[in-house]
DNA sequence: GCCCCCGCGCGACTAAAGTCACTGCCCCGC
DNA sequence: GCGGGGCAGTGACTTTAGTCGCGCGGGGGC
């Protein structure tokens, strides 16, 4: 209902691995409600949330009586099958660098802010938190980050990131090896 | 209806990563019915097969006529959700040697016979197609399995595998680094 | 105002993954 | 029997990822 929450997958080694962040009006722990079965991944909060908790036997009452909310519920999960499909195409497919060049692309679609020196954002949480997201660490994030203006294609200060190339970033997304 | 199929995602330099493999009773392309989006992956035929084609307002149909059939069918992409997240968690936590031992792992407990010399059974593919499972090359697969071999765990002939040791296998599993 | 913690930059290193090139083998068609 | 193609084993190498340790600096708590 409000807040944000993060879907992750965590190793005993400490590492982890998010899988999705919901925020209001999506879903998390739908699974065990499908099929019985136990919790996929685990849930932490990133802001303070609200969350309603609805009952598998509710919900499959609900679904039997209005069978369109059934077909939502699929297009739904079908969403989120959508997007673990694009995070194994990446961890399998993409160096940490071109993940790292795919998210920021990605956010300055989204929250960027055209401006006179390129598309300005923030990045929207710690560098450990977006190497969780790209499925490394932090020192990666930092390193690639760096040489990312190096070669002048973004400029980083603090948070806040400077786009000054976006042809240039998307290249590297091509790239084969 | 019968036969087997290959799901999964390709990149441009030929690379391959193995999402699923449905059997008979198994669905695949289920996606655009559930959302109209694109096709998330490609799936080719691994035997002879045979499939039946439900189109999408038939289905969407036959779900609201039926509202227990969206409910199976949920679970049955829910099953899918889960062995997506399996392969994520495996991509970004095991080394190549741990998924391959998974692997083993999970056919011996499948598809293994036990005789004197210890766990017995085939592998399903070349080992160019297990590499694609396992979202790595030939070599590596080869090379693991050689080692495996030095480090008397698995017996390799051909591609008939006997594991001698399951217990130092699945203990490969648990080690974090 | 001071301190401490956390996030970040960075260098040096290890290890894992992937690439390339070559060899040999086995099976199949002819 | 001969030749060819696909599959497997292997050595040498490059690249990428990940680890460890340290120093720096800013912001918040006291």
């Amino acid at each position: 209902a409000a807040g944000k929450l993060r879907i992750f997958k965590s190793s005993p080694s400490g590492r982890e691995q998010v899988l999705a962040v919901e925020g209001p009006g999506g879903s998390v722990a739908e699974l065990p409600v499908f099929d019985g079965g136990p919790y996929p991944a685990s849930v932490s909060a990133v802001e303070d949330s609200e969350v309603l908790f609805i009952s598998r036997d509710n919900f499959r009452r609900f679904c039997l009586d209005h069978p369109e909310v059934a077909l939502k519920m699929l297009a739904v999960v079908g969403a989120r099958l959508r997007r673990l499909v694009g995070i194994i195409e990446e961890l399998s497919f993409a160096t940490v660098r071109q993940r790292l060049v795919s998210a920021l692309v990605r956010l300055a679609q989204t929250a960027g802010t055209h401006t006179d020196r390129g598309i300005e954002f923030q990045l929207p949480g710690t560098h450990q938190d977006l190497a969780h997201q790209l499925g490394t660490v932090r020192e990666l994030v930092s390193r690639n980050l760096m040489r990312l203006q190096a070669e002048n294609l973004i400029q980083v200060d603090a948070r806040s990131i400077v786009v000054r190339d976006l042809p240039g970033l998307s290249a590297i997304l091509e790239t084969s090896s």
